[in-house]
DNA sequence: CCTGTGGAATGATATGTATCAAGTCTGCGT
DNA sequence: ACGCAGACTTGATACATATCATTCCACAGG
């Protein structure tokens, strides 16, 4: 028993992620793609004073599946996955987040419990601004508020998109599909091919929706027909125009 | 070339819908329930004033996926389908829109064009709130823009959920969900069992993301099992217990 | 009344994908 | 360097679901 509650602490210790020097958000690198950019400059920098910036090692819980809310997450750098957890224990990704994303904003809006877990995909450094600062700054600032109602409008467009897509296409179609969307959200390395995010193929098959071995094999034969190399968790693209054809895109 | 001009303007005339003796919103059954109860009243006046409430007969698209938004709409009465048409034609029907609800308001607010076609599916009447109105009175009425992220919020929840289930869950428990859903938006007439909307097999499987074949099939087995009655489009929900487990609800 | 039409139902069959079961590889801690 | 655990890969097989074809049925129009 004895055990078991400091296992606990320790737990919560590394879920807290470490605390470092707060960066100012006017020198933030993604001030200017952030949310926060539409926000008025007064506050801002109420929201610079009461930021606390941490970092998180790959793998690190950010937040958990049924958790309460107690503000917002904004990526200063790194990069995140949201995924659901089914019933039968396998993960669906919901989103990646990149640096200047924020995050854990659904469940403070809709007042609920958050309905996805925020892992790190590789070390992140991320800003937590309180609940009550966030929610009555939104309050005052018309032009957050309408940053805010443009992200939320623009995810649903891409969540409906995929609710059709999982609906009426086959896994093959929606693997190259997925390998567009992961360039289209963390880009390439210098080399202009490979993917610069590195996951499993368990992630990448539950981002596509499907099973992990179907996923394997219609990398492989990918690999095969030349439109991508692979080296270990490395993906290169190399034929986009024909991943294009594949993904099969219409809309 | 001349009959293919008449036949546009036909067209148009049927989209317009008839417009008929404006309602005032302050008498409207739903103003508690809609967004717009959030409102101030001073605004609200101003949409009342501006609004155009039309009447849609079952079948007709009030608008169409590709499209430019010009405004909001604001079911008065009736029941409406939101639907994204795949690449193949097969249509993914994403929301059912009831009485109280708004519809059209995402391509409004990340300025683009629809992404869906509504359709009613009964004979409808639904206010029109110009965009500028709207946008205006956004800007100045924090409550309403809360208002409007609540729900945003909210149907983003749903459509995660929604990817979830498609993505880890088989047809046959799909399809329990898909009734549950229906009776939850549109509820039950008065016996207290029969779904109060009408909607072809056809409509069932593209809301469960299914072949029609398959939609039928399973139902005939639901029927078989108990668990619900058939009768032309009237679907009697007779064991709601077995329905739900059928469904394996967990989150 | 017949007949045509569109939705609904059912059966036969094909096929994509999941699942199970071995293997192989790789990175990592000792 | 070793060995071990976890990730990856590949193959064999089962199964759910889509697809195609046919029949049935209700209903509207001539």
């Amino acid at each position: 028993m004895l055990w078991l509650r400091s296992c606990k602490l320790v737990l919560l210790q590394i879920d807290m992620g470490s605390t470092i020097q707060n960066p100012a958000c006017q020198h933030c690198k993604d001030r200017f793609s952030s949310v926060f950019c539409k926000a008025e400059q007064c506050n801002l920098e109420q929201i610079d004073q009461a930021k606390v910036c941490s970092v998180y090692k790959k793998g690190q819980v950010i937040f958990h599946e049924g958790a309460y809310p107690f503000g917002v997450y904004c990526i200063n750098d790194g990069k995140i996955k949201l995924s659901h957890s089914g019933d039968d224990g396998r993960e669906q990704i919901i989103r990646l987040v990149k640096a200047g994303d924020i995050m854990g904003y659904k469940a403070l809006l809709s007042n609920e419990r958050y309905t996805a877990t925020a892992t790190a995909l590789e070390d992140s450094s991320i800003c937590f601004v309180p609940k009550d600062l966030f929610m009555s700054i939104l309050q005052k600032d018309a032009s957050l508020s309408f940053e805010m109602m443009r992200i939320l409008s623009s995810e649903l467009r891409k969540a409906e998109l995929k609710i059709t897509h999982l609906a009426q296409k086959p896994v093959r179609e929606r693997l190259a599909e997925t390998l567009l969307f992961i360039k289209e959200t963390y880009g390439v390395e210098e080399d202009g091919h490979t993917l610069s995010v590195r996951l499993s193929r368990e992630e990448i098959a539950n981002l596509v929706g499907t099973a992990t071995e179907s996923a394997i094999r219609l990398l492989s034969e990918f690999k095969k027909d030349g439109m991508i190399e692979l080296e270990g968790k490395k993906i290169r693209l190399l034929d986009l125009q024909q991943i294009v054809k594949t993904a099969n895109l219409q809309d």
